[in-house]
DNA sequence: TACAGTCGGGG
DNA sequence: GTGTACGACTGTA
């Protein structure tokens, strides 16, 4: 027997080990370890069903034990099951599948739960979690014991070796020529061809670092899957990627998928064993908090490194609820893969009533503060205790939901608050340090990324109460998320007025106010903690605005729209929403020229009126139309980039998108539905041109009447509130005899 | 004017 | 292996 201590890399099933878990140790070995480790699963129906599913087993190839039990479903209480444990969990899908073909009447639970979830609820062991194992000579865990718990702020850090590998250009656009491999020590770049000597690069550069993590760009997408064809093309069966040389990297298949309101395509992915490999630009959330988010996200959700990496972190929620299911015996009901399916009148009408939407107070503001409410939506599900077995309960200890008065049964915690408040509490802990922190403190970085990773969990969360095929949601919970947060808005509100604020906006989890006289730090401070004090939620204040500006609607100037403004914090920072530079698919000569608009506004000493700007505001706008017209902008900045939601042949109506879309499909381009087409706007038919297409754009087609259109709008969308008419500002921008008739003088 | 298609937002 | 629903806006016919 031996024993040692360490952080936990990975774990996954094996035919031939059960489990196999790899660690880093106390002296920075990396180990394979083994275990022993059944899975279970229940079935559950009429009592004669279950005893010929009993008879079905038995008679099965894959040994599994049964056993008549009791236990809890989130809705229906306890319940009769057969339970069923494989012993080596590596057949536990196999045998699942083929009881489901013959028993398709039956309930199933505790089916679909990945294995390093099983893990991580049984022995409180999650990835980078440091543990203490007894081990038997064949290196079999006889025992062992987790050192520390996801939810602790300071984390132990395991010694990691990263090797990046890098190609000079994206593989979708133009083959790259070199390959840049870096390491803790060193940087070294490769030819790409000949392939073999690139491939024995990256082996040796493999063997000589033997990396926890590979982080690539495009390896998912292009470098793997060249290597892999390149040694079967050539019998080469030297080279294997994997710190567990047994295995093959296992691939999956490309897909697109809808989410957030739209198609989101997501590249083939290759995964290792032993060690872990990210292709950043196959990882959708990598730019959002990068590795330390998705290492935080690992450790918290349980999932492996590998995956939560690639996934959405809907997934990741999924993950913890099953943790917490699985630590208090409640049943995890089988997912069934239903089609999205159209919702009944009834239910959109009541599905209609979302956050409160106030209408904003079009026009300019001077000192405003802006109050948010900190994780609004989770802290209510905590704080309320919404969850889908929750709401509707009448029991001995109920409240009512506001509005809709739905009871919310009180007596014990729900599975969705009960997986919610470490988390929170833990975001909230390290905001906490962050505020204590220097600006240039070293921790900071990686505190807010991991801050970042723990709200992208905290913020899906909420839709997965209103999703139909999320485990544990329901609508009704969903909407009582809702009531509450209007009614707390409301009453955060009132609040506001009672110390004589005036209240210019609210939106979903802010609001904005300015005092009668004065809006002041100290008085702001105040009113949070009397707000803080009604509502018994976290808040914080996003900032003070010197100025803001609430749009209206572009169509009728007298609409006030929710979410477009544009404001200047005390310290001269700028938040803008909804606005050009915001979009995705604005041209970004225009986004820059809009931002350093902006940004000449925002440079304004304090009390200047702001159209003392405008000269100067209009030659940067001007600035612009000369350069286009005089074709001195490079075309990357006249490109357009648009989502397509659907393939080529689908559109309905030539949009420039689609038409760009069919010029890349012609030349044998293939863009999915997610991804992403780029083009310019051209003269003439038809009007657009695709930027990836292998011929590069002719420049003297480039359509400037519209981009030009398209910069009068984002220039009246600023100057509009300075009080000039749309029809002034495009004569102003667009007119040669400009210089001779000044229209704004200079203070 | 109706319809089709994309975007934002959370933070 | 995938939050929702919706309004604003633009472009096409």
């Amino acid at each position: 027997m031996n024993e040692l201590q360490g952080w936990l890399l990975d774990v996954y099933a094996d035919e031939k080990h059960g489990l196999v878990l790899w660690i880093i140790d106390q002296d920075g070995a990396r180990r394979q370890l083994q275990q022993t480790f059944p899975v279970t699963f229940y079935a559950a129906g009429p009592f004669a069903r279950l005893r010929e599913v009993w008879q079905f087993i038995k008679d099965h190839p894959i040994v599994a034990i049964t056993e008549r039990e009791q236990r809890r479903d989130l809705f229906s209480g306890q319940r009769d099951v057969l339970t069923i444990e494989v012993a080596n969990a590596v057949q536990q899908p196999q045998l699942f599948h083929d009881v489901i073909r013959r028993f398709p009447d039956l309930d199933y639970y505790d089916t679909d739960i990945p294995l390093a979830i099983r893990y991580a609820a049984k022995h409180d062991l999650f990835p980078l979690g440091h543990g203490r194992f007894l081990i038997d000579e064949a290196n079999n865990i006889r025992e062992l014991e987790a050192l520390e718990s996801p939810w602790q702020l300071e984390i132990s850090t395991p010694p990691l070796k990263i090797l990046t590998i890098e190609p000079d250009s994206n593989p979708q656009h133009a083959p790259p020529r070199s390959i840049l491999i870096g390491s803790q020590a060193s940087k070294i770049r490769i030819p790409v061809r000949p392939f073999r000597s690139l491939l024995l690069s990256i082996r040796a550069s493999l063997k000589r670092h033997d990396p926890d993590l590979i982080l690539s760009h495009w390896g998912d997408t292009w470098l793997f899957p060249r290597l892999l064809q390149f040694c079967n093309d050539e019998g080469i069966t030297y080279f294997n990627p994997n710190r567990d040389q047994e295995r093959q990297a296992v691939q999956r298949g490309e897909n697109s998928y809808f989410t957030y309101g739209q198609v989101i395509h997501r590249g083939r992915q290759f995964h290792l064993f032993g060690r872990w490999h990210i292709d950043r630009r196959n990882a959708m959330m990598f730019s959002e908090y990068g590795l330390p988010g998705v290492l935080e996200q690992a450790r918290v959700t349980g999932l492996p490194v590998q995956e939560i990496a690639r996934k959405s972190p809907g997934a990741g929620v999924t993950a913890m609820q099953m943790q917490t299911a699985l630590r208090q015996g409640i049943l995890v009901p089988h997912l069934k893969q239903q089609a999205e399916q159209f919702k009944s009148v009834a239910e959109l009408i009541r599905a209609d009533r979302g956050g409160l939407v106030y209408q904003p107070l079009i026009g300019l503001h001077r000192n405003v503060a802006e109050i948010d409410f900190i994780s609004m939506y989770p802290g209510l599900m905590v704080h309320f205790n919404i969850s889908p077995e929750t709401v509707g309960v009448q029991g001995e200890n109920t409240r009512l939901i506001p509005e809709l008065g739905i009871p919310v049964d009180q007596a014990r915690e729900g599975l969705v608050p009960a997986t919610l408040r470490p988390l929170l509490a833990k975001r909230l802990a390290i905001k906490e340090q962050l505020a204590g922190l220097e600006r240039r403190d070293c921790r900071v970085n990686s505190l807010k990324a991991r801050a970042a990773g723990l709200k992208w969990l905290l913020v899906v969360c909420f839709g997965y109460l209103g999703y139909k095929n999320a485990r544990f949601g329901r609508i009704e919970a969903h909407e009582a998320v809702t009531a509450y947060s209007r009614d707390v808005l409301l009453s955060a509100k009132e609040t506001a007025e009672d110390l004589g604020y005036q209240v210019l906006h609210m939106y979903v989890d802010a609001l904005w106010v300015k005092h009668a006289e004065e809006t002041k730090a100290g008085g702001v401070r105040q009113l949070m903690g009397e707000i803080a004090a009604r509502t018994d939620l976290p808040i914080a204040l996003e900032g003070i605005y010197r100025w803001i500006v609430f749009l209206p609607s572009r169509l009728d100037n007298r609409i006030p729209v929710p979410n477009r403004y544009f404001g200047v914090f005390e310290d001269g920072s700028l938040k803008t929403r909804g606005i050009e530079c915001n979009r995705h698919d604005t041209p970004p000569f225009i986004a820059k020229t809009q931002l350093r608009v902006l940004e000449k506004l925002a440079a304004l000493p304090e009390h200047q009126p702001l159209r003392s700007a405008l000269p100067d505001v209009i030659g940067l706008w001007r600035q612009s139309v000369a350069d286009l017209r005089a074709g001195r902008l490079p075309l990357q900045q006249l490109l357009v980039t648009q989502r397509v939601s659907r393939p080529s042949d689908e559109f309905r109506t030539p949009s420039p998108a689609a038409r760009a879309l069919a010029q890349l499909a012609n030349s044998g381009k293939q863009r999915h539905p997610g991804q992403r087409v780029r083009f310019i706007y051209t003269r003439g038919a038809p009007g657009v041109y695709a930027w990836d297409l292998p011929t590069a754009p002719d420049p003297t087609a480039v359509d400037t009447a519209r981009y030009l259109e398209l910069l009068v709008r984002a220039a009246d969308t600023i100057l509009r509130p300075l009080r000039v008419k749309e029809e002034r500002t495009r004569s102003c921008l667009l007119s040669n005899a400009y210089q001779q008739e000044l229209p704004f003088t200079r203070h």
